[in-house]
RNA sequence: GCCCGGGUGGCGGAAUUGGUAGACGCAGCAGACUCAAAAUCUGCCGUUCGCAAGGAUGUGCUGGUUCGAUUCCAGUCCCGGGCACCA
């Protein structure tokens, strides 16, 4: 049976008219339009309830629509927000969209639509698909990113943090003003040690400086700044993307191959929060594994670095120590060098291993690669870089070969004088730590197979540990052959190490991370421009009554000049004159103020789809504000978002850069909390359930009497599953195949063989597993003469879990199971298919049973033959009972997210109460306060026969009373040892002695005990009874 | 390879602190009502032995702790997700 065309009986007669069923249609429409024009869902910025903030991640409006894996999230949400209203709280619960972004940019690049003219139709189409399910968000606080009123602020935040710095000392951003007062009256010195030229200055030097000298030294320390950095090209998309916006080599969005490219480019400087995003995550409730994604990410590590002296070529002086060693016999050279010979710097965490060095890795890019190769290695070192270079980014991924090549120098270890070869290998990348490692094979499994591979002699500084099979990177031997630690334990030699580098000045104790600055700027149209004008290669930042700064109509969606966006083809935009503000603290006046038309050239890159959603959940509390992002006492109401939904997907992108915007906004003093979100929980996917047929494709029949072998094609032939096998083996049901195929002369006892092909099937044209052939044949011209090889009378389809996609026919859309079965039970069905938190298929089926269970609830009230059956009566202690042991699971469920076994427990009560026959307002009425979260508009419609006025909304949550539950005796379970053999009814005040007694009394125990006397009798009061024999 | 999750009936899942495994729902089977269907209602429903009473067995697998283990511990296999030359 179809969920699009099967018609339900009986849901057109209009409410109250006679007929007294449960007529979803009719109830929903007519509550979803008085909520509408109540305002119901309007939520004040002031009350003297205490507040709470529900947040949902808002979507990308995308035109293929919702499926029934997108309102999961908005249901759950929807839930706990309404149950929070009914418990007192004032909650702000709100729906906007993320409305910039490359697909839709892509959609007009193909089809010639303005993206703003696509994303307001997708918006359209979402708001209905919404507003179906009956949500409670406060529409009146819908955003838009893409909307100037918006981005307006997007812009705004991006010139605080490009006017603003990270403060070393007080760990926050402060305005940069303060750094330039700072360099004006004490210049940038070093602590310790002689200045070097080109980082430090004196006060005098920086008032010497041009400005763009100050311009270009301010840059580096902004938290939004400009510059040039090796970035991940995408040329079919014509873009930059961030880190966690490519996938394997690719790009997340298209799968497009993307490369390393050296471009100037906006970026966030995101590292210099990363410790502070990193204890941040211990004061909120993000699950394990999201907080186990985001700190790897963030990837903080601690160690050294060191400075080895290099000896440029052959080791001058040498002499032979032999290491006493139980594996091997190292014979190794020391060196000394020359002052004209070089250092270099490496960085490790485990300063520990510096005995166990044998040569050295630095990465093909390295500075100091032509300096110190010899003359011998020239060749062969720069035909590697060639190899190097011919490599993707993906090819490196996908083939992790060991290459490298030796570059004829060697570098001395400190301590002892050895001469440690250098090498450069691919498998060191330039852009972490120093770009250069000591490689320690005993104790670093790439080192090792490294060693291995170009025959290095390895050092055992870990003893019996390592077995020269492989590396073991443990930290808890005891170290051998390492001079002034042998015999600690590593783990403690690490410090003792590093404090003695410092001491003798040949290296810093120093953390790394593995995340890089975000890159900020695209070369597309669809985004925020940037509000900043470039004077002869300074950046100004436009003055803040120039926003926002619109986005222009283009004609063309195609690229710039020299991979900039096409906002570069629109001269007369770039040339706009704009106010702009002097930022460097110069004198110079004719920077200052308004800069006129002059040489300046708009910026023509855009902000990437993450700026809009790095703020959003305030926007919401303040949405109307056109002179402030958002009030601060608005901000200091609502804080942080209570409880945030959404997926896993967003981990490390959106997580971590709105967590950054927060803590900038926060050091910068606009708002005053510093996470965003208190509470995080992911929703888990919904898979989508594959139905397939099995067609036909030929059959093979072996004509052992004239001794050939037939092929036949027959046409459009489906096997039920069931009777697959039964047809390929011997002795089958083949008769009836060879009627449908014209075959009949063929002896079917004969060996056949056949071939089948399972084929993707709509989903909606199966009922279950059967489908519905009426359907099937409609579904596609070539299945019109289609024929089937049934059981029972039924085709009975394959069944596969995949992801949900229209390519594998499995999508389900929300609103057809709405149109048939109302917005009540897909609320309810998407809940009790399991916990919100965990993947699961979606098998349209079930929703019968939860439909079922709305249909009985309301046969509670009224009666389909006798109308109304609800009656005033006082409620029997049995009734109340299952009222308050409902009230109690139903609020436990519902705070700790466990709506599908919320949703169980209010069948198991209209399953009670229906055996009850209770039919009392008393009872009924709490119910649906109960209900309400769940299925809002049928506890409205009750809630308003049972004769209330006002919203159910506004009722108060009912008060669990353990009195009405209280028992007085239980069922208790009896077991023999350990293993169940009966239960007894006894008093829940008996003690032990009287529990024992009446135990050993029962015939059943007794039979079991064949008169023994037991060892021991376990009662647990209140749960079990165990006799030990 | 490393780090997280998770393996329970035909299916989705429940069992909140170690205490009656399989709640609730789907599917299935049998029946009632009906001319019939729909809707609704009743009963059965892990496997297995047994006419039954009752027994055995059972939460991926192997052990352990315990009076008692889906739950705790050790090992192991499988599935899903994340990370992957980060020194």
């Amino acid at each position: 049976m179809s969920v699009t065309d099967k018609k339900e009986s009986g849901n057109n007669s209009p409410l109250g008219a006679g007929g007294m069923e449960y007529n979803f249609r009719d109830i929903e429409k007519k509550w979803q339009e008085h909520w509408r024009d109540t305002g119901i869902y309007k939520v004040p910025n002031k009350s003297d309830k205490p507040k709470y903030y529900v947040l949902d991640m808002f979507p990308y409006p995308s035109g293929a629509g919702l499926h029934v894996g997108h309102p999961l999230g908005y249901i759950a949400s929807d839930i706990y927000s309404r149950y929070k209203r009914l418990k007192g709280f004032n909650v702000l619960h709100p729906m906007g969209y993320d409305a910039f972004g490359l697909p839709a940019e892509q959609y007009a690049i193909d089809h010639g639509i303005h993206p703003a003219v696509s994303t307001e139709a997708n918006i359209k189409n979402f708001r209905s698909q919404l507003d179906k399910i009956g949500f409670c968000f406060d529409w009146d606080r819908e955003v838009n990113t893409s909307q100037p009123g918006y981005y307006k602020w997007t812009q705004w935040i991006f010139l605080q943090l490009f006017n603003s710095y990270f403060c070393h000392t007080e760990k926050k951003a402060l305005p940069i003003s303060l750094l330039v007062k700072k360099y004006e009256t004490r210049g940038a010195m070093p602590k310790t040690g002689e200045p070097i030229p080109g980082k430090h200055f004196t006060a005098e030097q920086w008032k010497a400086f041009s400005e763009k000298e100050k311009a270009d030294i301010l840059m580096r320390r902004r938290l939004a700044y400009c510059g040039y950095g090796e970035v991940n090209w995408c040329e079919a998309l014509g873009t930059v993307l961030a880190n966690d916006e490519v996938v394997n080599g690719v790009s997340e969005r298209g799968g497009y191959p993307v490369v390393k490219k050296t471009l100037r480019q906006w970026y966030l400087r995101i590292t210099e929060y990363a410790d502070r995003l990193l204890e941040g995550l211990d004061t909120v409730e993000f699950s394990e594994a999201m907080k186990e994604m985001q700190s790897n990410w963030i990837g903080k590590s601690s160690g050294a670095e060191i400075d080895f002296r290099v000896r440029i070529g052959e080791p001058v002086e040498t002499r032979k120590i032999t290491y006493q060693d139980s594996t091997t016999t190292v014979e190794s050279i020391t060196s000394t060098v020359s002052e004209n010979d070089g250092s270099l710097r490496v960085y490790t965490t485990r300063p520990d291993t510096i005995f166990g060095v044998d040569f050295m890795v630095i990465a093909p890019e390295h500075e100091l690669v032509e300096e110190i190769t010899t003359s011998e290695q020239k060749k062969a070192v720069e035909e590697y870089i060639g190899y190097v270079k011919s490599r993707s980014e993906r090819e490196r991924m996908a083939e992790k070969k060991i290459t490298g090549m030796f570059t004829g120098s060697y570098a001395l270890n400190p301590f002892d004088g050895r001469a440690i070869p250098i090498w450069i290998s691919e498998y060191v990348l330039a852009g972490y730590g120093t770009g250069a490692i000591m490689a320690v094979p005993c104790g670093d499994e790439r080192d090792h197979k490294f060693a291995q591979h170009f025959n290095i002699p390895i050092t055992n500084i870990i003893g019996k540990h390592y077995n020269g099979e492989e590396a073991n990177p443990t930290k808890d031997a005891i170290l051998e052959n390492s001079d002034f630690i042998n015999g600690m334990v590593m783990r403690d030699a690490i410090d003792v190490v590093i404090k003695k580098i410092e001491e003798m000045g040949i290296g810093i104790r120093k953390v790394n991370y593995k995340m890089r600055d975000a890159a900020f700027s695209r070369q597309r149209y669809w985004g925020e421009p940037f509000p900043i004008k470039w004077i002869n290669g300074i950046a100004y930042p436009l003055d803040e009554s120039e926003l926002p700064l619109e986005l222009p109509k283009v004609d063309s969606y195609k690229p710039g000049p020299d991979g900039e966006g096409p906002l570069a083809n629109i001269p007369s935009w770039i040339n706009r004159k704009v106010k702009l503000v002097n930022h460097t603290g110069s004198e110079v006046p004719s920077l200052g103020g308004d800069l006129g038309e002059a040489e300046g050239a708009l910026e023509t890159n855009t902000m990437p789809g993450y700026a809009g959603s790095s703020w959003y959940f305030l926007r919401y509390m303040d949405p109307d504000n056109d002179k402030a992002f958002c009030d601060r006492n608005v901000s200091d109401y609502w804080g942080q978002v209570d409880l945030y939904i959404g997926g896993t997907e967003h981990a490390v992108g959106h997580l971590l850069y709105s967590r950054m915007w927060t803590k900038c906004l926060y050091d910068l003093g606009y708002i005053g909390h510093d996470e965003p979100y208190k509470k995080l929980v992911n929703q888990g996917m919904i898979q989508g359930s594959s139905r397939f047929v099995y067609k036909l494709i030929s059959i093979k029949h072996n004509d052992i009497e004239k001794g050939k072998v037939n092929d036949y094609y027959p046409k459009s032939i489906y096997i039920s599953h069931g009777k697959l096998d039964s047809l390929i083996i011997e002795g089958g049901e083949r008769a009836e195949l060879f009627k449908l195929t014209n075959l009949e002369s063929l002896n079917a006892e004969k060996f056949v063989d056949i071939n089948v092909a399972q084929v993707h099937v709509d989903v909606n044209i199966v009922d279950g597993v059967e489908l519905d052939i009426e359907a099937f044949k409609k579904w596609r011209t070539e299945n019109l003469e289609a024929q089937f090889v049934l059981e029972n009378g039924k085709y009975i389809c394959g069944v596969e879990t995949e992801k949900m996609s229209k390519s594998k026919f499995n999508t389900v859309n929300p609103d057809d199971l709405v149109l048939k079965y109302g917005a009540d039970t897909f609320r309810m069905y998407e809940m009790f298919l399991g916990p919100v938190e965990m993947s699961k298929p979606w098998d349209t089926k079930g929703i019968e049973g939860v439909h079922r269970f709305l249909k009985k609830l309301w046969r509670l009230f009224y009666d389909e033959l006798k109308g109304k059956v609800w009656t005033e009566e006082k409620a029997t202690d049995a009734e109340l009972k299952v009222l308050h042991n409902t009230i109690k699971k139903i609020e436990s469920d519902t705070e700790r997210f466990s709506f599908n076994t919320g949703v169980s427990g209010f069948m198991i009560a209209v399953n009670e109460l229906t055996d009850l026959k209770c039919h009392k307002k008393e009872v009924l009425e709490k119910l649906l306060i109960l209900l309400t979260p769940y299925a809002p508009h049928i506890s409205e419609e009750l809630w308003k026969q049972l004769g209330n006025s006002g919203s159910i909304l506004d009722a108060n949550y009912p008060v669990f009373e353990a009195k009405y539950v209280a028992e007085s005796s239980k069922e208790y379970p009896v077991s023999i040892n350990g293993k169940l053999r009966t239960t007894m009814n006894i008093s829940l005040d008996a003690a032990q002695p009287e529990v024992e007694k009446i135990v050993l009394e029962n015939d059943i125990v007794k039979k079991w005990l064949e008169g023994k006397p037991p060892k021991k009798i376990i009662f647990v009061k209140g749960k079990m009874v165990n006799v030990v024999v």
